[in-house]
DNA sequence: CTTAGGTATGAATTTAATTCAAATTTAACA
DNA sequence: TGTTAAATTTGAATTAAATTCATACCTAAG
């Protein structure tokens, strides 16, 4: 009766505290899960939630089994992983690149599980900015672009890693402070400070401004903290992950608005060739980022696999 | 992909070496198991048995994934069991009766797992012979009786043990020891040698022989090895449950034999008031003999619970 | 070359999980 | 005190998955 599914679902319940978003996580409708939770709770004869208009929260009973979960997933994690690795030569070479900047924030607990789960495989990241990564996968430059699709995807493979909001930040004492969400017209003349990279590259200019036709001023900085610190002292205003500026906005340093009526999204995918794509390790590396992300990143959402 | 369900049923292939018998272990026909496996095998692509018209035998991986299972079974087990006492009061007294003589057999181990499981519990045998031990449960003098189902069952409630088959043991150089099975008849003018209870409570005596209208002597030992020894020695023959009497037939001390045309067989229940079944103990107790019982008796088959 | 004892297969069936479309609950707000 | 928003529940309809049934297939032994 008590299946692993179950536990998955314990377990997204657990990171969420929502039904909603739990279902979210793993793929399902709000109602299977409450469906699911209901059935597992008439089988035990047991309560394992207590349920409020905020959420769930775990009974003795569900924390026993939820105890349960946190014991058993990972031991089957890695039981599938050696099932794979037993079908497959263990050794390669997996040159990274990064489209996005600011994901080199989490980028590093990747690298370490990663490393963890595939030792005889020679991890690198590439450095330097590239102004077409995709081009290095055809070129043999590098093995994996971790980044948007590109438009043309000739001979790519890809495997969906997860989105997350763009949101527009502002010093505190900002004229926009009361609004809840900015629309393209309202950087018009104001200063926005970016990572040094092409227009083109920068979502919240190709997608919103551009098409708006909104004039602007542009500065960059080369790390997260140097745009929060122009931010905060008022020389203008930056659109960043929601979840690379999260410690700034609790600590009031900056405020964060939504971008656009229904949120600026970005789209994460691992991509490269298909020979390459096709190995176990490059498909482990895109399960581990969406492990490690969903675990790290508030905010994100998982995409389909 | 993976379920629990699976781990259960590598389990049973481990324990059986046969799917058709692993699948009758778990409640399944052999095709159910056959698809089932065949799903893992293609959800990972990977092999996970060398089929032969002997039966199943692991793969690296099929060994892999049956390390997983020997692994987390128990885990889950313990919780199961965990949530039941969350919900019960943990103590009690359960008074053992055994029907049946040679269920000595295997009752220290079961014994021993139950008090591991259930410390609070105060278990007890209750000693000597007893010649209508269900009449022990309504005077309040025992708890459970281990045996076959009482004729008249008033405000008896049982729990499903297993079936085992009971078969004639005779010396090696008898006379009837090229036939394949014993039928009635051939016990005419035999000793039949037995534990020292009434003959209403000898399956082949109320069974087979009575029946039949077959005439016999009859000696009484009180441990089986003593009647094996009365055996092998050619004082008689007897009849014992097959797994009782495993170790004698490999050493070749006697010769066993079937017992009419289909097997005797006997079905051995847990059986005690309709309140005292209904306590989550009483119905670990059973979960616990029909494990240990799997585990360790070969021959046996479980009953449906 | 047949049989016995095992597994595999495909279609039909049954069972279980999931979705869909409300309904309900509850706290916060005006 | 009603209204709304954000959550969960519910029951029927749907979809998907597991299981069975009936039979085919395989292979070693006689």
């Amino acid at each position: 009766m008590l299946e692993i599914r179950h536990l998955k679902s314990l377990k997204a319940i657990a990171e969420t505290g929502k039904l909603g978003l739990a279902a979210e996580r793993i793929f399902l409708t709000q109602s299977a899960l409450s469906h699911q939770i209901r059935a597992l709770e008439t089988h035990y004869d047991i309560v394992l939630f207590e349920r409020s208009n905020i959420g769930l929260r775990f009974t003795p009973a569900g924390q026993r089994l939820l105890d349960l979960a946190n014991e058993l997933l990972p031991l089957i994690e890695k039981s599938e992983r050696d099932l794979i690795r037993l079908k497959s030569d263990q050794s390669g070479e997996l040159r990274i690149v990064l489209e996005c900047h600011t994901c080199f924030d989490w980028l590093t607990p990747v690298m370490d599980a990663f490393r963890r789960a595939w030792p005889e495989v020679e991890v690198d990241l590439v450095a330097g900015f590239h102004s077409d990564p995709w081009h290095l996968l055809h070129a043999g430059k590098a093995d994996v672009v971790i980044g948007g699709l590109p438009d043309k995807i000739k001979d790519l493979q890809h495997l969906a890693l997860f989105k997350f909001e763009i949101m527009a930040v502002l010093p505190p004492d900002h004229a926009l402070r009361n609004k809840s969400r900015l629309l393209a017209a309202d950087f018009a003349n104001e200063t926005l400070i970016t990572y040094p990279v092409p227009e083109t590259r920068i979502d919240i200019i190709r997608q919103v401004l551009q098409p708006a036709n909104i004039s602007f001023t542009r500065r960059t900085a080369e790390l997260t903290i140097a745009i929060m610190q122009l931010v905060a002292s008022r020389r203008g205003i930056a659109a960043l992950p929601s979840w690379g500026i999260q410690n700034y906005v609790e600590h009031d340093y900056v405020i964060a608005k939504h971008i656009g009526t229904s949120g600026l999204w970005s789209e994460l995918y691992a991509i490269g060739t298909s020979e390459m794509m096709a190995r176990p390790y490059a498909k482990d590396l895109a399960r581990i980022i969406r492990d490690v992300c969903a675990g790290n990143l508030k905010g994100i959402k998982l995409l389909a696999p």
